[in-house]
RNA sequence: AGGCGUGUAGCUCAGCUGGUUAGAGCGCUACCUUGACAUGGUAGAGGUCGUUGGUUCGAGUCCAAUCACGCCUACCA
């Protein structure tokens, strides 16, 4: 074996391994094993891995391969999604290079296009769950856009339809000017921005003045329908129902009065907007039936926009064509001439844009379809009310319910043609028809040949169809093996941020088709961030790409990534300056395994991970540990007898009872916290067992027995348990750090009696026999801990060479004690380099330790200084009379003794006696010292 | 405005249903290349658990108030 751990050298072969041996597939498709299923949440065929997903895959193949282990019928099933807006993007794109748009070359030969593409470049991102080691059936592998996909998004829509839960109507939307196509109101980021408050003249139509109205954007004063006032302001009762003349038209509007105006705000006047802001169309839907309102161009509804945001022509020539920000700017100059203008004044506001464009987005009268929302929440609140869905930290069902509560109707209808084309058809008439296709449209509705058909042109919300993926994915709606098995599935593993977009949208769906919820627990884990807290985002320059902390990168390479492509070219200094600084070297090639461990122990109940690259660090440290201790074991037992052959006599000593209690603990442990999707305890778990119990001290009490003249049975004894715990640590840990484990399983297992063992990954896991913890025997390996730490420190202070032999005098010790000193000999002597071992008369120049009752002594005539040793004494001696008091208080104190568990109470007093007779020792050597000055 | 969350060692975080002396990793200090490992070993320094009250025999842990910070939802033109 190799000095040091190189990730590299063994990751790459352990995949491809795994995958084409099948490993990854469900053992069953029948019910002869209990299921254990996990939906991978389809990445975005356009994406490329980025730490959430890493984040994210690290917890899914934990559970999915400890899950595998524990002999669950288990499926996590892969897939992505045809992410509607960002494909057609991309694909856009290309042809843009290519001096061509979309409508060059039509919608059939688009569509054939983004298909090629996506047959190229779609597969990045599931090559790079790949290098993550994840155990998903990739045999299984799922498109949204697959047939069998499609016709379970077609089936869902026509029954939603036909229930009157999917409608068609005219209404406000958010509407993305350069995309040109509507969003859902998930899909707008709203931020705030500085921008300015006008504040602008409206005259009174009769000449006996003007009221004042505020606006954040003056280009929608041409479509102004009214002004409202509160009902109730004293200021303008008289001006109700009068009219205003519109400022830059020829049109006059009314006042109308509406409780949505907040009379304390500004001048209490509010211009009405109805087409081109969602709360002005809801105060025109009040007001819509008065006839100054009816009189007005289109009922008042009066659009101004074309789809770009450019003026249309319903506003004066003057204006027409010209784009909304270049609109403002002349309406504002123009009014400034007109004498309209009382000030203008910086103003925050929120500013919403698309999530996709970064364009501001307008509200937007057009027609779409819409999904009903609330007789869908209803029972999906219900589930997780009544326990049937269990969040995992709970407490986010309170968001979840916030937002089913408050939920508004869903806008599914998109503007593209990447996507589900819905299956609507519109006669001339306008007549809807909906159904499978135009052929069953006209049966069902029997419509002759005479009448002429035309489809929808728009596709529906990618969302509409990952909202199906834990049904559809299994073959829903047919009635497959698969769903059989594994619906409802066992647990969705996400991030907070997608609760609204996808975990209650398939809560819903799920309980509609299959009256059955769609995975039985949902285990939000926090979101990952950089070292300082910051979200990770390619215009900060800050994103750590995960194949970079597996694969290695140079610091060149790392500014060249960060920097390339940015929005802001003036930003690049800064982010070169800021990645210089933090990886002054670059990154080290950390590997798969380091990088999942880190991820494990970062998976606490918070809801920001800071990932710091010191972590990874020092979980690469691991795996070297983990690696040398294997490396150690294999040296010690090849070509040597293990105790395989039963026949031979095979005697375990105390170091051997130990480690296999500890063992068994920590598998107890273990066990647990992944139950409790605590990955970051159970990562300690094996950490600490593995580091500071089986390394730290098992090892070297190992040394002992193999390089003693210890007996033949007890060196098989050792080489059994050492090679034995270390298989089982192998499987304990397998499922956070897969490859290392396979690894050294492959050499290891052999020598642990392990016959046709083909992978780590379908051994058993671990599980812990109670009966091997023996109390006494880790009460007595404490001791033999102390004892040696006693001598360690006197070294320590003494400044003596670690590896000088010395003589060590002991005194006192219950008779446990004693016998242990006896029997354990050969322990203290060689793990803390002990000369001789004798009685001590107490009356030698000595440093003095203690382990338990026993006082341990180091004879060092003339190396004492007896001042800083006193000194030493004193600081212990103060520490230990400051718990004494604290505790004799306590024990005085009749209500504790009293009311306290008597179990606490003992302890109390145990402890007590404990300290005081540290005391007395302590004060004993500090006399000694003393009289030698 | 409403909802949620966080505040423990220089930094990043554990601390489960209240019970001994509050832990880990990284960083720091000193010593050590000992035959698994310097991606290491040994020893050590470092915290009045944001603040103030309360409940309790006992509070980092429960309750209330308060301060600071963060996130989400909805926004006032």
């Amino acid at each position: 074996m190799d000095k040091t751990y190189d990730p590299k050298a063994i990751e790459t072969r352990w995949y491809d391994y795994w995958e084409s041996a099948g490993y990854f597939r469900p053992q069953h498709m029948d019910d002869s094993a209990e299921p254990f299923c996990i939906m991978l949440p389809p990445p975005n065929v356009t994406g490329t891995l980025h730490m959430g997903h890493a984040f994210n895959n690290t917890i899914m193949d934990s559970l999915t391969r400890y899950h595998r282990m524990r002999g669950y019928n288990t499926l996590w099933q892969p897939g992505t999604d045809h992410a509607g807006i960002a494909t057609q993007m991309v694909v856009e794109r290309q042809l843009q290079g290519e001096n061509k748009s979309r409508h060059d070359l039509g919608r059939e030969k688009f569509i054939e296009r983004v298909w090629e593409w996506k047959q190229e470049s779609g597969n990045t991102i599931t090559t790079q769950l790949r290098r993550l080691g994840s155990s998903l059936d990739w045999s299984r592998e799922r498109f949204t856009l697959n047939e069998d996909l499609s016709a379970a998004v077609q089936k869902v829509f026509i029954d939603l339809y036909n229930e009157g839960l999917i409608y068609r109507g005219k209404r406000l939307v958010n509407w993305d000017p350069v995309l040109h196509t509507a969003i859902s109101d998930l899909e707008v980021l709203s931020e705030e921005e500085q921008g300015q408050l006008w504040h602008m003249k409206y005259p009174l139509a009769d000449g006996s003045g003007h009221v004042i109205v505020a606006t954040t954007r003056p280009e929608t004063l041409l479509g102004d329908a009214a002004v409202a006032v509160h009902p109730d302001d004293e200021r303008y009762q008289s001006i109700i129902g009068q009219s205003i003349r519109l400022p830059l038209t020829d049109r006059t509007i009314p006042v109308i009065a509406d409780n949505y105006v907040d009379p304390e705000f500004g001048s209490g006047c509010v211009k009405i907007t109805p087409a081109h802001d969602f709360n002005d169309y809801e105060v025109w839907n009040r007001h819509s039936h008065e006839a100054a309102i009816q009189a007005l161009d289109n009922g008042g509804l009066i659009n101004i926009f074309t789809i770009d945001a450019a003026m249309n022509d319903s506003v004066p020539e003057q204006y027409r064509g010209l784009d909304r920000f270049e609109a403002r700017k002349r309406i504002v100059a123009d009014l400034e001439t007109a004498g309209l203008l009382e000030k203008t004044e910086a103003h925050k506001l929120m500013v919403p844009r698309g999530d996709r464009s970064n364009a501001v987005v307008e509200p937007y009268l057009t027609n779409q379809w819409y999904v009903k929302v609330a007789p869908l929440a209803e029972p999906a609140i219900q589930a997780v009310e009544d326990g049937r869905i269990r969040f995992v930290p709970e407490n986010w069902s309170k968001t979840y319910f916030e937002w089913m509560r408050n939920i508004q109707d869903w806008c599914i209808s998109r503007q593209l043609w990447w996507g589900h084309r819905i299956p609507a058809w519109y006669d001339a008439e306008e007549n809807i028809y909906v159904g499978e296709s135009e052929q069953a449209v006209r049966a069902q509705y029997k419509l002759g040949d005479d009448i002429s058909l035309r489809r929808d042109e728009d596709v529906l919300d990618t969302w509409f169809s990952s909202a199906l993926w834990p049904m559809s994915t299994l073959g829903w709606p047919q009635d497959t093996p698969e769903f059989r098995t594994f619906y409802p599935t066992s647990v969705l593993v996400t991030g907070f941020d997608i609760i609204f977009f996808w975990v209650a949208r398939m809560i819903m769906m799920g309980l509609k088709f299959t009256g059955e919820v769609p995975f039985r627990e949902v285990y939000i884990h926090g979101l990952v961030r950089d070292s300082e807290g910051q979200k990770m985002s390619k215009s900060k320059g800050n994103v750590l790409d995960p194949i970079d902390l597996i694969d290695g990168i140079d610091i060149d390479t790392l500014v060249k990534k960060r920097t390339s492509g940015l929005m802001q070219l003036q930003q690049a200094d800064k982010i070169e300056k800021q990645t210089r600084k933090h990886f002054p070297d670059g990154i080290n090639a950390y590997g798969t395994d380091s990088l999942r461990f880190t991820f494990a122990s970062l998976a606490g109940p918070g809801r920001d991970i800071k990932f710091d690259i010191g972590r990874i660090e020092g979980y690469r440290n691991y795996c070297n540990k983990l690696w040398n201790a294997s490396r150690y074991v294999m040296m010690s037992i090849e070509d040597q007898d293990t105790g395989l052959d039963e026949s031979s006599p095979v005697e375990l000593g105390l170091a051997e009872h130990w480690i296999i209690a500890r063992l068994q603990q920590t598998e107890r442990e273990v066990a647990q916290q992944l139950e409790h999707y605590r990955f970051d305890l159970a990562a300690q778990a094996i950490y600490e067992f593995t580091w500071d119990e089986y390394c730290d001290w098992y090892l070297e009490l190992s040394k002992v027995t193999l390089t003693g003249d210890s007996s033949a049975a007890a060196q098989r004894g050792t080489r059994r348990t050492l090679v034995r715990v270390l298989e089982a640590l192998l499987r304990l840990a397998h499922p956070i750090i897969p490859y290392i484990t396979e690894e050294l399983w492959q050499r290891v297992a052999p020598y642990a009696g392990i016959k046709d063992g083909e992978t780590i990954m379908l051994q058993p896991y671990p599980q812990a026999d109670e009966s091997r913890i023996d109390a006494t025997v880790l009460a007595a390996v404490e001791w033999v801990k102390a004892f040696i730490l006693g001598v360690r420190r006197i070294r320590a202070e003494f400044n003596i060479a670690p590896g000088k032999p010395l003589p060590v005098r002991f005194t006192g010790g219950n008779a446990q004690e004693q016998s242990w000193l006896d029997e354990y000999r050969p322990y203290l002597t060689s793990l803390a380099k002990i000369e001789s071992l004798e009685p001590w008369n107490e009356s030698d120049e000595a440093a003095t330790a203690l382990a338990g009752d026993m006082t341990i002594a180091i004879p060092l005539a003339g190396l004492i200084d007896p001042q800083a040793e006193l000194a030493r004494l004193q600081k212990e001696l103060d520490k230990y009379r400051n718990d004494r008091q604290r505790i004799s208080a306590k024990l005085e104190n009749s209500s504790f003794v009293d009311k306290a568990p008597a179990a606490v109470v003992d302890k109390e007093r145990q402890r007590c006696n404990e300290i005081e007779a540290a005391i007395v020792k302590l004060e004993q050597q500090y006399e000694r010292i003393e009289s030698l000055n």
